[in-house]
DNA sequence: TGAATAGTGTCTTTCAGACAATATGCC
DNA sequence: GGCATATTGTCTGAAAGACACTATTCA
């Protein structure tokens, strides 16, 4: 399929000068999730001018020369939510030479946890036109959007059977019906409880905080943190 | 430890233009592993002018602008072992400010993972100065080279877990001592036989050739191939 | 027949998954 | 007492891990 291209040899000895070449920009793109009651959501901006005019995006920017790309990204974390200091992990660099149509544009995309509640989109710095959006009922994304969110919910799904990736989507303590909830929520299927429990709290990644989660008329739960 | 940085801030009104911001150069990190005897080894070049003259270094380039990071990626593969077509695999960007003292350099790591028998580095278009290392007997090498290969490392022992990885370190068709060893030298410890043999032809990723591999005075192999 | 590697089976332990009844608090 | 959710244990099947002997080829 790439047979036809032609390939270019490098000659270190010509040592390409960093300045003089033609470049690509960089940009960093970031798809801050959430769940919100069954529902795994994540924060889309509606694009205001083209390319792709009244189409949903990710929420991203260009980088800065001096910053590096976790940089650029808390940047961008803060603008549309408000918040610092929250755990960000690398998806990966996605550098089809087409994938924006005003010219070459590499993008890293990375993905933020965060608990529903820590967002206010109406008082985040600079959300304009952003909101919460059921991954489950995406709209048509902007650019090479719709692929970014596809892989990048694989990856989460994946790591977080063998991590504590969960830990970002929940308040400090939380009850063990939230915690599976959350589960249930990412890998999309009902788990039992009693398996849940069994096996969560042999990982030894929880510990009980003493205290209870009162709420309606039934039996109050027990609060539990990441270790 | 960032609270003493300005965050800027973006206004998406200003709509920045791509062509005039300064942007850093973006390359490609090129990991070429291969299992030699009970080593895993990797391609490394010397280099011969600043910065950090005499040290070992990943191969790798700056991307041009009409091409896709992977293309780039597979333009260094042809330079240092000849080969097309070969798996390639993204490991993620590395984005430090300062890990080039030339100036910004966004790179982007892949990996790939050959038979040893595949590669002469003398044969090869561009590979002067390049040599197979040792990854146990790994010299200090250039800018964060140490830490990309840490951390692909890292990758590659999880997914060759629960992936057919191994297939590329391999020639077609093998015997099920070297797929053994392959494992065993990635991993870093010893397999019992039989649990192996039991697991991975349960796995049905492999399928019988019917050949059979002679070498040295002792019984032959059977061979086999990945389905 | 000795040297070298290929090939094979059983037992035990661990973990995932199916499955239902009791406990507690609020109204 | 009625309702709603929290909490708890056993059994079964599958897979992982420990473990040792026989088979085949060639010199």
């Amino acid at each position: 399929m790439n047979d036809t291209k032609v390939i270019r040899y490098t000659d270190e000895a010509k040592n390409r000068d960093i300045t003089t070449l033609e470049k690509p920009a960089l940009s960093v793109t970031l798809l801050i999730f959430s769940v919100n009651k069954n529902n795994l959501e994540v924060i889309l901006i509606k694009r205001v001018r083209d390319p792709f005019k009244g189409f949903w995006s990710i929420p991203g920017d260009l980088i800065y020369i001096d910053e590096s790309l976790k940089d650029a990204t808390r940047r961008v974390l803060y603008e549309k939510t408000g918040l610092k200091d929250v755990y960000l992990e690398q998806v990966k660099a996605f550098g089809e030479v087409t994938r924006d149509p005003r010219g070459r544009v590499v993008t890293v995309a990375y993905f933020a946890l965060l608990p529903y509640t820590s967002v206010d989109l109406s008082a985040a710095p600079n959300a304009l036109h952003a909101s919460w959006v059921p991954v489950k009922k995406l709209p048509q994304l902007a650019f090479d959007h719709t692929k970014i969110i596809s892989q990048t919910l694989d990856k989460i799904k994946k790591e977080i059977e063998y991590t504590s990736l969960a830990k970002g989507l929940l308040p400090k303590e939380f009850t063990l019906s939230q915690l599976q909830n959350v589960y249930e929520v990412i890998g999309q299927k009902k788990i039992d409880k009693r398996n849940f429990r069994k096996k969560i709290l042999a990982s030894q990644l929880l510990k009980p905080t003493g205290k209870m989660y009162r709420e309606g008329n039934h039996r109050p739960a027990k609060l539990y943190r990441f270790v």
